[in-house]
DNA sequence: CTTGACCTTCCAGTTACTGGAATCTCTATC
DNA sequence: GATAGAGATTCCAGTAACTGGAAGGTCAAG
C-alpha cells in the first residue's frame, strides 16, 4: 500500500505520516522504487495514532501507548496511569480556558460596542495598579 | 528603568520582553550603554500585553488592541469585536476539550488498571473498524 | 512518449516563548 | 585600581506537531 491509500485509510495525512515515520512513531518497508511500502500493521498503528491524537494524547503518551499496546506482559493499570495524567492535563486546561471565558464574557458584556472610545474591555487591560 | 526592574513591575519576564521588542510590540529607548531605558509608558504596555496575554488573546490580537488603546478615535465596538472573536476561539476550544475529557474519562472509568493486560483504552484505540 | 497523478526529500514556517552561551556594564568592596 | 557578582547584551537553538511548497523521480494510461 503506498501512502496515499493509506493516509485515506487511516485518516492520517500523507505528511503526517511521514512525519510520524521520521519520529519513529513508525517504521514502514520500502519498495525498489523508493516509495514506503505500509503492511496492515502500519495502517492499524496510524489509525490508533490517530485515535490517540485526537483524545489530545501527545506524541510522547502515544508512543507509550503504543509501545503497551504491542506489549503483551503490560498491565492495564500502566495504560490508565498514562489516561488519567492526560485526563487531568485536560482538565486544568479546561479549567483555564473556563476562567478566561468567564472574564471575557463579563467585559464583553459591559462593553457598549458602540462608535464611543470609551470601552471597559480596554481599561481593564490597562487597569493601572490602583495605587499608583 | 532597567529590563530587570520592568519586568517584576509588570509582571513579564525580561525574556519576554526582548522578544516582544523584537516582534515591534514595544520600542523602548536605549541608554549610552546598551541598555534598554523603559519609559512608564513602556511599563504600561508590558502589564496590557501581560493582561491580554493571560486572557488567552494571541500576540496578533494584542497587537490591534494595543493600537486601540492607543488610538483616541478607536470605537467600543471595534474593540468588542476582536473580544467576541476571541471568545469564540475559546469556546470552540472548551467544546473540544470537553469531548476529550467525557470520552476519555468514560473509557478510565472502564479500566480496570490491575495487572491484567486487558485494556479498554487500548481496545478503543485499536478498535477495527468493524467490517474488515 | 508524453501527461498527470503520486511519490520522494529537504527546507522553511507556524506560536510564543525559553534556555543557554559568550560577552559587556555597573556597583560595591578591599 | 582590581575584582567579584549581579544584571545587561546578542545570538543560536529548541519546544509541539505538524504543514506548505519547491525540485525532482516513478508509474500507468493513452
Amino acid at each position: 500500500m503506498n501512502i496515499g491509500d493509506v493516509a485515506k485509510a487511516a485518516g492520517v495525512p500523507a505528511k503526517t505520516i511521514r512525519y510520524y515515520e521520521e519520529i519513529g512513531l513508525i517504521r514502514p518497508l520500502r519498495g525498489g522504487n523508493g516509495y514506503r511500502a505500509f503492511r496492515d500493521t502500519d495502517v492499524h498503528k496510524l489509525a490508533f495514532l490517530g485515535r490517540a491524537r485526537a483524545l489530545g494524547f501527545p506524541i510522547s503518551d502515544c508512543r507509550n501507548l503504543l509501545q503497551l499496546y504491542e506489549d503483551d506482559s503490560r498491565t492495564s493499570a500502566e495504560v490508565k496511569e498514562i489516561a488519567q495524567e492526560h485526563l487531568q492535563e485536560i482538565e486544568g486546561k479546561i479549567r483555564d480556558l473556563d476562567e478566561m471565558r468567564a472574564t471575557l464574557a463579563n467585559l464583553i458584556s459591559c462593553c457598549a460596542g458602540d462608535n464611543r472610545p470609551d470601552c471597559p474591555i480596554l481599561s481593564s487591560l490597562a487597569e493601572t495598579v490602583n495605587g499608583a
